[in-house]
DNA sequence: AAGCCGGGGGA
DNA sequence: TCCCCAGGCTT
């Protein structure tokens, strides 16, 4: 039932390349080692989600320090988990694997499920990372498929510069067609490739002559053909965007404790100009208020005129000044 | 399927 | 400067 999926490689004779190159340079990062709890590799995976490794490590300690086990975790405020989160990005991660421990505690007994399944239903932990603790923690076989891997099975097997923009059904079956059939062999094999596209077989400036797989890789045989996608391919932007005013934003938010005026922290949106001058003036409330709407920020209405004292209410649903506390200054601060 | 969500460091 | 990084969620 798996036509387009027999391999054009020798099984094992790639298994063992691998595996080989693997054993002789593998970093010796900290998730790996042994006796390294389900918990900490299910937070690794989850900094890991577009943060790089050397990123990932310092903050990836300085957390398990803290918070060694999922119910420590769920039992921290929102705001020390945002500011251990620190410059990960992507802070809405930090929320949901508050979340994922929340659950973990509450409806799994404070132990990490271990069928990809279960690791799937938890907040934050999608097709991969499900695949990737189900294999790392567990040693289960799974089809670990993140970037590296797509990038190398698709160089070596299907002779891609890169893999295509969205992940297919032909891409999976070809990556489950390679997976070792023992779980021990598996899980090396998984960690083994991912390992070979972060130091070798990498996006940019691949080192083909160091590949343990050069002598067979569909790719290079090809002559390393350019991507046919390079066109479509099209980055995000950064500069000037609503994510950049977030992050900004987030920054001084987590710089101080206690309530910010809503003026400071639409100049510090706008990169510390006078909101005004944008070419888009309205992107630092927007920016702000998508904030409070993500529960990265909670919004207080204080009286103008009594001192800041009496609190008209408090709402994480609220956007940027955009509700009808007249005489109300909005302020803002951590969750 | 496409768009959105951070931030930094290496090339 | 540009580009990529152990993705996930929403529409």
């Amino acid at each position: 039932m798996v036509p387009s999926a027999s391999p054009v490689l020798d099984l094992t004779e790639t298994h063992e390349a691998v595996l080989s190159w693997y054993d002789a340079h593998a970093r010796d990062l900290p998730w790996r080692r042994p006796r390294t709890s389900a918990w900490a590799v299910l937070v690794s995976e989850v900094m890991l989600q577009q943060t790089p490794v050397s990123r990932v490590e310092p903050a990836w300690r300085a957390w398990l320090a803290r918070w060694p086990t999922p119910a420590d975790l769920a039992a921290a405020p929102t705001a020390e988990v945002l500011r251990a989160w620190d410059r990960l990005g992507y802070p809405r991660r930090a929320l949901r694997l508050r979340e994922c421990a929340a659950v973990i505690r509450d409806r799994h007994g404070g132990r990490v499920p271990q069928s990809e399944e279960e690791l799937r239903e938890l907040p934050g932990i999608g097709t991969y990372t499900a695949a990737a603790v189900a294999a790392f923690a567990y040693g289960r076989r799974a089809v670990v498929l993140d970037t590296n891997v797509r990038r190398v099975l698709g160089r070596a097997l299907a002779g891609q510069a890169l893999p295509p923009p969205a992940l297919g059904r032909d891409e999976r079956d070809r990556a489950a067609a390679y997976l070792p059939a023992d779980a021990a062999r598996s899980v090396r094999w998984n960690v083994g490739v991912m390992e070979l596209g972060a130091l070798v077989c990498t996006a940019r400036a691949p080192r083909c002559e160091a590949c343990p797989l050069r002598g067979s890789c569909a790719w290079l045989r090809a002559g390393r053909p350019a991507d046919p996608h390079a066109a479509t391919r099209r980055r995000q932007a950064w500069h000037g965007t609503d994510r950049q005013a977030r992050g900004r934003i987030m920054a001084v938010l987590r710089a101080r404790d206690g309530w910010h005026a809503e003026a400071d922290l639409l100049r510090a949106g706008a990169g510390g100009a006078d909101p005004a001058a944008l070419t888009d003036p309205t992107q630092p409330a927007r920016a702000l208020a998508s904030l409070v709407s993500d529960g990265l920020a909670v919004v207080r209405y204080d009286q103008q005129h009594a001192g800041g004292e009496h609190e008209r209410g408090t709402s994480g649903v609220q956007g940027a000044g955009e509700c009808n506390h007249d005489g109300a200054a909005p302020t803002y601060r951590l969750p």
